[in-house]
DNA sequence: AACGTTTGTGGTATCGTTTTCATATCTTAT
DNA sequence: ATAAGATATGAAAACGATACCACAAACGTT
């Protein structure tokens, strides 16, 4: 493609003028329409790598995630990219399908491209992570996670898992169970699982570790746990499940095995993903705003890029119950205890 | 960020050896430890954008998509970052919300970007898009639509709709009904009903035109559908749904109003998303390898970049039929016609 | 009439790379 | 011993843009 010296030839004006229609002012009418009418016929467009290089500035920010497949991802991503996108900024995107090793790799790709800031979704952070993020020099926003020192976009998991399960408690519920995801996430994993204990503690009842089992962030993997749960002697009356698809497998599980929901086991999951609603029993969860998030991290990132402000902030977005069938009280309830 | 010539002069060597260095050889052994060396106490890394500038080669491909929350655009995405990364490049992502005049605007920001190259996986096709995408000099992949010159990944939509609604009037059907999605969207929109069409025809039926209805791609529009349909005089017996978010939404009505699945209505949807198998009733349905369709795009598109050949080519992949209970003969069938 | 400000102009230095070029040294085959 | 090739080197010229500069014209204000 054509370069802004051969352009401004064509147009008949200098490059000066051309850079000034591309960017600020100062420019005669003449010469304005003179560059339209020569843009209209060449179709020139100024080379972004070039300006960038000259500017300093890419108006590129890295958005590094775990599995775009998970919708909670795909929401986020969705929001981001809508404020970014309006407001000229483009987005790099970096799937890590889950491998640690490259989330690493990925920070150091987009200090090579200059972006000017980053979004991380992630859902462990290890040590190596806390140091190659203090080393960008960018502006970066946590998405889900809280770290001190960061910008961050989270939830109070703990919070909602503390609402739902004293939901299912208050409902009756004498023996629950949790399935979580590894304690290593720090929010869904460990955060929630605080809030299941804490309101257990509350109705004075401890979690039997045969309870409680540790899952990945898939349908499979949460019909499995529940398989080995079930497989134990004692059957619990209450599950909570650290996220919706992990709550769909178990509830396949329970079908399976001929355990009704809510009947014989209470269920609730995390997310009200699409799946939570069409469910064989429509599954109480709680609604995370993820498409917002996205937004606020795009938002705040932005903002700490324009002003260079140096002092995190931290942002706990709310949450709403959606109770739904699968935690409803019934009769029967207290004659399977 | 440091810059080659500053590195270089503590690196103790010239600009042109830490180049050699990042490119290709001819360096002496002494000079390699040097320089890395001082990479390990910098951090420099080179200036993608300045090295953008000098070879002409951006290493970036531009990925539009309509709506990356849409499981199978997600699924597809995924398989084009997989072979995209590996192979050094980068992905510039574009979620276009659905809107076609974005996605025209996204092209020539990708223009302006100097992509390498592009993938674009659109609903519907424009007089404008063509001739915008034929001015684009860059390699092009289209994914999900097949348009005459240009390359192409796509599906037999029409043989799937066709597959699986003969399955439904084999089971024994004999009124079904449509929901589908804009004719405009060749694919999945008028593939898919020609595909239906054809079977209705082979087995000398013709579908009443208030057994079909347009539905968006979201469950709740499947559900209004259903409702338009299920609220005149008669009931279909089967129905067939160009998405499984559209015939999740009309099971969901269905049941809503006592009709059973598959006893009184079968339904079938096509992708085999996640929701097809924990629906109440489970979903037949077809699997379309979205996943696979982003790693042949993405190493189609490779190819076109490698070779600069001007040959377009067209991949068709194939498809598995899910037979879930949905669509399932049942006793009850022949009586309720 | 003298002055300051706004508007408009094009030449040139600069951004951070890679590539070319001219040249030097070291092997190896003749 | 010499030529030919491979290996190694740094200076300088691109690549395609913007920022800075000095200067000119037009304008309003004292």
């Amino acid at each position: 493609m054509m370069n802004i010296s051969e352009f401004a030839q064509i147009a008949g004006v200098s490059k000066s003028a051309v850079s000034r229609y591309f960017n600020d002012g100062y420019l005669s009418e003449d010469k304005r329409e003179r560059i339209e009418a020569a843009i209209a016929q060449t179709g020139y467009a100024p080379n972004i790598a070039a300006r960038a290089v000259r500017t300093r500035v890419t108006k590129l920010v890295g958005v590094i995630l775990p599995k775009l497949s998970s919708e909670s991802c795909a929401r986020v991503t969705e929001g981001i990219s809508e404020v970014l996108n309006r407001e000229g900024y483009k987005i790099l995107l970096i799937n890590t399908a889950n491998d640690a090793h490259q989330e690493i790799e990925s920070l150091e790709l987009l200090r090579q491209n200059r972006v000017d800031g980053i979004i991380l979704l992630a859902t462990v952070f290890t040590d190596l992570h806390k140091s190659v993020l203090s080393k960008v020099r960018v502006p970066i926003v946590l998405v889900g996670q809280q770290l001190k020192g960061f910008n961050c976009i989270c939830h109070n998991d703990e919070e909602v898992a503390y609402t739902l399960t004293r939901r299912m408690l208050q409902n009756g519920a004498k023996h629950p169970a949790l399935i979580g995801v590894l304690q290593e996430d720090r929010a869904a994993g460990a955060a929630r699982r605080a809030g299941f204990e804490k309101a257990l503690e509350e109705f004075g009842m401890t979690c039997d570790p045969r309870m409680m089992e540790t899952a990945q962030f898939t349908m499979d993997s949460g019909y499995d746990c529940m398989r080995r749960i079930v497989s134990r002697r004692q059957i619990p009356d209450a599950v909570f499940c650290a996220t919706d698809d992990i709550a769909a497998g178990a509830m396949l599980c329970l079908r399976e095995n001929g355990l009704r929901v809510p009947e014989d086991v209470m269920v609730c999951g995390v997310g009200d993903s699409k799946i939570a609603r069409i469910l064989y029993t429509p599954l109480t969860t709680a609604r995370l705003h993820h498409k917002t998030a996205g937004i606020e991290a795009a938002n705040m990132l932005l903002s700490a890029i324009r002003s260079k402000s140096v002092v995190p902030r931290s942002l706990q977005l709310g949450y709403d119950v959606i109770e739904r069938q699968s935690t409803q009280q019934t009769e029967l309830k207290y004659e399977t205890v």
